[in-house]
DNA sequence: CGATTTTGACCAGCGC
DNA sequence: GCGCTGGTCAAAATCG
């Protein structure tokens, strides 16, 4: 009876192409128009490639060269390469499970842009850290993912997506395409070219672009997300402690959080982020 | 007051 | 058959 629910592959897929066409989506926006004009050759192609690789189902290579690509040129592009460049290519695949591993600064939040709920935690034999899961809240989707802190290195975090969407990487399908070099109408509100001493705390500075990056309209995606949804999402990994110590100030290494005032709690208050560790 | 997290209990699969 | 582990559920607690 319950089986219904782990059952991606039956109508999942439809459901999940009938998103990629939707352009309400904030992960799934057609990389040119998104606003008025139609689907163009261009995008047709993009399209075509999407779906194919859909229904075939993303390979590790699929996903692995997407991550790698640079060549995605637009005002986002450094953050691509900031997020690309954390990215340590820890992917493997398990059936349908996609594990990542990602390297940070030990401070990692993410928003791909869709919500996801907390439905449990384990801690994890020989593991000091818990496992969270999470469930995404979108009821057209039946994704769920794993986030652990990794063992040996505390500031690598194992994420494992299941289902079929694979939020944070399914966009950069759609970057194979080189020619989608949409002219930045918009100034470029993260010219942190430099400034980005530190990646990973690039990363926290701008969760969601984190993901949309690849899209050419971010103002859009954020549009649907909400005004700014995008950094309260960035919820410092650190412990939860109440009251006591509302911040684990302690975890110096990364201390750009945005609201101090936010809530003592924060950690797990919202699952938004896609990387959030709920210890 | 509604939404979301927390957290222990429950269940199923697996190895010994 | 038993115990262990991972995954999920659901009631209670918490926060905005």
């Amino acid at each position: 009876m319950e089986e219904l629910k782990t059952t991606w592959s039956d109508g999942s897929e439809d459901e999940l192409v009938r998103e990629l066409l939707d352009d309400v989506s904030p992960f799934f926006v057609l990389p040119q128009e998104t606003t008025e004009s139609k689907l163009t050759t261009a995008n047709e192609s993009t399209l075509n490639r999407l779906l194919s690789t859909v229904y075939s189902g993303p390979t590790i290579e699929d996903i692995d060269s997407a991550l790698s690509v640079t060549n995605y040129k637009h005002h986002f592009q450094d953050i691509s390469e900031t997020r690309i460049s954390i990215l340590e290519k820890g992917l493997s695949k398990v059936e349908n499970k996609y594990t990542l591993k990602i390297k940070s600064c030990g401070n990692v939040m993410a928003d791909d842009g869709y919500k996801w709920r907390k439905y449990g935690q384990k801690s994890i034999k020989n593991s000091p850290n818990p496992r969270s899961y999470y469930r995404c809240t979108n009821p057209r989707c039946g994704a769920k993912k794993q986030v652990e802190r990794s063992t040996d290195d505390p500031d690598t975090f194992i994420i494992t997506y299941e289902g079929l969407h694979l939020h944070f990487a399914y966009p950069y399908f759609l970057m194979g395409q080189p020619q989608h070099v949409n002219p930045p109408a918009k100034k470029p509100k993260q010219t942190i070219s430099e400034a980005q001493a530190q990646e990973a705390q690039e990363v926290e500075e701008s969760p969601a672009s984190f993901t949309s990056s690849p899209l050419p309209d971010i103002s859009e995606a954020q549009e649907w997300m909400g005004p700014q949804g995008l950094l309260e999402d960035v919820v410092p990994l650190m412990i939860r402690k109440p009251s006591n110590n509302q911040f684990a100030s302690n975890s110096s290494s990364c201390a750009s959080y945005p609201s101090p005032e936010t809530s003592p709690s924060w950690s797990s208050e919202y699952s938004h982020s896609c990387f959030d560790i709920g210890i």
